[in-house]
DNA sequence: TAAAAACTGTGACCGGGATCATAATTTCAT
DNA sequence: ATGAAATTATGATCCCGGTCACAGTTTTTA
């Protein structure tokens, strides 16, 4: 088992800062900044982390693990927003909306997170303006993954959106094997469903079309193994 | 008719810089240096601003009037993304992300924009670096907002999704009167549709079963006037 | 103001995906 | 390893909304 936390209680979470996109760009000395700033927490699977309508005032980095971003429809289903990985932060409307938390999140393994506060956040902000560039280059980059999705949600065809998630999942969670990229899913068939904003029902039988088309092949509930990228790639409308 | 233009040649779109939040909060000498930077341009109705994968590096400010931002599905369906009004921007991720632009931009009527080149723009950033802290919390109200509507398409309650358009354009361009309040759409049925994510035939029925409910009242094609916001409130799922 | 063009409303029909029910399978706990 | 619990697969049915067709209206243009 890798060791890649830090509980050493010396360098004070600098491995934290330094993986985070946000931070990258700062040299040393203002990382150990940084770092004095961040308080960190562990969730186990299952966990929640944030609470929709909850006023948490600090922006949560995610060091390790995953996390769902997700709403509750008024019809109780589940609708998820956000699949966040290493590296990715949440909670920046709670600092500069000056809002409540717009989603909850759930701990989808294992997961610490750094989290820093509104006030001290802010300050760092002013301190080193080009953080601010970078956190702006995030978000664009959220929004455009919402437009396309949001474009796909539109157009109604369930198998493009499938594949589209099939291959966002291979490209983050994949691993090359000789028969094709082994992807180990994050979510189990209703996590998927409730990511594509369909009934679980509905995936299960595409998922089957997919395999007996040999396109790919599933291996147990929790990992897909993609034969046929290229075929996958052609289902995307 | 009022006239909330400048075309004086000496102001130098003081005006337009000060009408737009993201400038709010800059002193009389700092808004004449943005001024400087500023180009402007006028659109007709149905005029293309911006076409979608061209790699435009300014950032564009709507000073007066309405713009569609949508893309095409393969199918040839237009999807429209965002309604930006006065004070709204776009192409920011042009700016920031480097890449080209994420969808058309089409002016619904008579427009005129201030634009901002990237390199200058760049410069006031780091400048003026409350200028991003402003550009972070609006977009974090377009995420908002896109994170909403993708709830309400996975929800897939037509009903809902029409009734919070609705209120939407009731809140941002209805006109309160003896009766109700009176909404000027800014888009046709098609446009709503595709607003929406629905067929034009679909939105025509609900419209008409929601004045047989005694909610709303179709006025011509263009208005709407609203009865019963609470009922239509009770509507959003 | 009249004709043309664009837009909107409505009926008929159809299909895809939701829902319900139940069986099969996988995963987990002991 | 084995039974229990959770998850997934699959069949049957239903219904909402898409599509097509066409009529009615509104808006535009000359």
């Amino acid at each position: 088992m890798k060791t890649n936390s830090c509980d050493c209680g010396t360098c004070r979470h600098k491995l934290c800062a330094q993986r985070v996109p946000i931070f990258s760009g700062l040299n040393e000395e203002e990382l150990s900044h940084v770092a004095d700033l961040i308080q960190r927490r562990q969730y186990l699977k299952g966990e929640i982390i944030q609470l929709e309508g909850s006023d948490a005032d600090c922006l949560t980095i995610i060091n390790q693990g995953k996390v769902k971003a997700f709403r509750y429809t008024q019809e109780g289903k589940e609708q998820i927003l956000y699949l966040f990985s290493e590296g990715d932060f949440f909670g920046e409307s709670n600092l500069f909306g000056g809002k409540e938390a717009a989603y909850h999140a759930e701990a989808l393994e294992q997961t610490s997170i750094c989290m820093i506060a509104r006030n001290d956040f802010q300050e760092l902000v002013r301190r080193y303006p080009e953080i601010s560039l970078k956190i702006i280059g995030a978000l664009c980059t959220r929004l455009e993954r919402l437009e396309t999705t949001i474009q796909n949600m539109g157009t109604r065809s369930v198998e493009g959106r499938i594949s589209s998630v099939l291959l966002e999942f291979a490209e983050k969670y994949g691993v090359k094997g000789s028969k094709g990229i082994l992807i180990t899913l994050p979510f189990s068939r209703e996590g998927m469903a409730s990511y594509i904003g369909i009934a679980r029902e509905t995936i299960s039988r595409k998922l089957t079309l997919l395999q007996d088309a040999g396109i790919i092949e599933m291996v147990g509930n929790k990992r897909i193994l993609l034969l046929n990228e290229e075929a996958l790639r052609r289902e995307l409308d």
